[in-house]
DNA sequence: TATTGTTATACTCTATAACTATA
DNA sequence: TATAGTTATAGAGTATAACAATA
């Protein structure tokens, strides 16, 4: 897990309450609890959701190709898929031209539970947005999508002063 | 860890890259990212630099304090204060007036440590951001406050109808 | 008795590596 | 030999519970 903050905290200071990762962050949160409870007891979460509505695209996919595209290992893949497969919600088929690999797809039932949560998880997201007017929420939505765009654009800050040297840097020093 | 999603993560389908959930991810992760980077070598990560900022506060915090108002569990307060103070970034002081509770109180070494992180996830920050012309950047922050302050307000999407609820329902029932 | 802090233990999640079956 | 999928093992991170010192 990375950067989890369960609950409500308080800023470390009034100054931080402006910061950009502060308060994105606690907006993130706001809308990932939201987005955890809806898919609490689907199995696997958030992933199963996530694999769930690829299983449900036309052209079928194989379970590495979802590893890869969601940014999951391949051995957690297969826990998930089992898990999803258990409930019903997915099926395995081999696929016809490489009997290696299986294509996951999504069942009838799991379709209609993809709809439904994708029904919540807009309310959801709604909910998120709700302390702003319509038209500011178009802003909002707008200027995040470009920021996500060009969000892996170019390399992130530049690592040249680590911390270990921090600790050995006086104050004049550049980093 | 909570919603990791490592590296670039393509969309399940085109809709889904305008859903907030998503986007709201992407940039989360972006900044997370460079923010991890910026604290990857300090003791504790991203926890560490937030128990230093408020050790760093002129009103002295015991370690429950600190742990009750950062989220963090007070077993794991106690390697992480452990771990700062071997560091030389912090020192532990007796409470003159409850002898049972720690103050966390940031040294000089530690001062300086983090008003030079500060000024590196500032950076970080402004390379999230800089994909915005400057007007633009300031709405975004701003409506982003705005979202932020009312993010607790109210309670979150209503459970009524859990997934286990779901997979028996019916297509017409309510939900 | 309740609370602060510490320590030890167990549990969850994830990553690594070895194995099979196909290609 | 290389790849898809599976399984087993080990590691990091976290939570749970018991303990000592103080209130």
């Amino acid at each position: 897990m990375l950067w989890g903050m369960p609950e409500a905290v308080a800023a470390p200071s009034p100054g931080v309450a402006r910061d950009l990762g502060w308060t994105l962050g606690v907006v993130f949160r706001a809308y990932a609890k939201s987005a955890t409870g809806v898919t609490a007891d689907l199995p696997g979460g958030h992933r199963g959701h996530q694999v769930l509505t690829w299983a449900a695209r036309e052209t079928p996919m194989s379970q590495s190709g979802l590893a890869q595209q969601l940014g999951i290992d391949r051995t957690v893949m297969t826990y998930l898929v089992d898990d999803l497969e258990r409930a019903g919600l997915v099926e395995r088929r081999r696929a016809p031209a490489d009997r290696r690999t299986w294509h996951v797809v999504a069942t009838e039932t799991g379709e209609q539970l993809l709809r439904r949560l994708d029904a919540q998880l807009a309310q959801a997201e709604a909910h998120v947005l709700a302390a702003l007017p319509p038209h500011e929420q178009a802003t909002f939505k707008e200027l995040l999508q470009r920021l996500a765009a060009h969000a892996n654009d170019r390399d992130p800050v530049g690592d040249a002063c680590t911390v270990a040297e921090e600790l050995t840097a006086r104050p004049g020093d550049a980093c």
